[in-house]
DNA sequence: ATTAATCGGATATCTTTTATCCGGATAAAG
DNA sequence: CTTTATCCGGATAAAAGATATCCGATTAAT
């Protein structure tokens, strides 16, 4: 049971973004290049990102990436279902229909208790992950980090959108 | 994210040993048969099991598996983490120390926000799955199914452990 | 027109999951 | 003691998914 790494990147990326300028944007390749991930890879990320609405694209020259929405508006579960897709983590394949005392389909309109049980587990988990907003995360990573280290990566972000 | 077919097969598995009469077990091919699933990949699920001290193996001619503690002693995150392994589903690569604006190792001693918020969100799941016991499944079963269907798996089972 | 960028599809590679098989050990029963 | 039924462990293979790359099309600024 494993997240892709492109929640890891895609989540980071989003910090980054949130600092970007109103009306710019930054290319695929300099986020690639910012934290050394695979940049035609990333591109497919980013995709699956704008097409949940989290980031919007500006296509053409000196075009690139920016937030969709405000960052109190975007949670974490938004980036994990937006990369990874809304199936649960449990699969139910419905066993207890098989074999030599199977029931009849009809017997089972309700999931059994053992589907219920990991549903119940994993909406403890969809609820943390989506009471966690980027807004927070930005707010936890400016007390935990050094003002110099804000700094370095405003004044690189400034250098890319320049171009 | 997914969780392996063996985490369904292994849990459904357990409610059916909860109800083999002590100093018996029921064989790997039986509970195969039962729920209709390939026999020798089960078997090395049900050796994760018994690794993990959730089962216990009674070898030779008549063995089998059973129980190898008291229901209210297993709980879904037992089974989960013997079969899946203790693995946090979010992988952090430390991809804030990478690229231009990498911090250093030395500065990494805690984990970054966005991995103290997976891990914090996956705790629950942990949370929910622990506090749900195979006796709580058992009888949760007993309560939404027909007396019928119990007595029919019931009967099944003695039919099996004589042979 | 040239350049720089995303978009979408096709493809390739690597890893994990799923599945099978076999030789060995163990234990009960004939 | 031989046969039979069972788990044990390792090797192997097939299928699926995650990771990664490339290319032609589109879009927009210069």
């Amino acid at each position: 049971m494993q997240l892709g790494k492109g929640v890891e990147w895609t989540t980071h990326i989003c910090t980054i973004l949130a600092i970007v300028p109103p009306e710019q944007g930054l290319s695929v390749d300099a986020l690639a290049d910012f934290f050394e991930v695979p940049s035609a890879y990333l591109a497919k990320q980013m995709q699956l990102l704008r097409r949940a609405g989290i980031v919007e694209s500006l296509r053409g020259k000196g075009g690139g990436y920016r937030l969709g929405r405000s960052v109190d508006a975007i949670s974490l579960l938004d980036i994990v279902t937006a990369i990874e897709g809304p199936m649960p983590a449990f699969r139910c394949t419905e066993i207890r229909q098989n074999g030599p005392c199977g029931l009849k389909r009809g017997d089972c309109k309700r999931p059994c208790e053992i589907a219920s049980a990991f549903a119940a587990a994993e909406q403890t988990y969809r609820d943390a992950l989506s009471a966690k907003t980027l807004a927070m995360i930005m707010q936890d990573a400016a007390a935990n980090s050094s003002p110099e280290h804000m700094v370095e990566i405003a004044e690189w972000v400034q250098g890319q959108v320049g171009q």
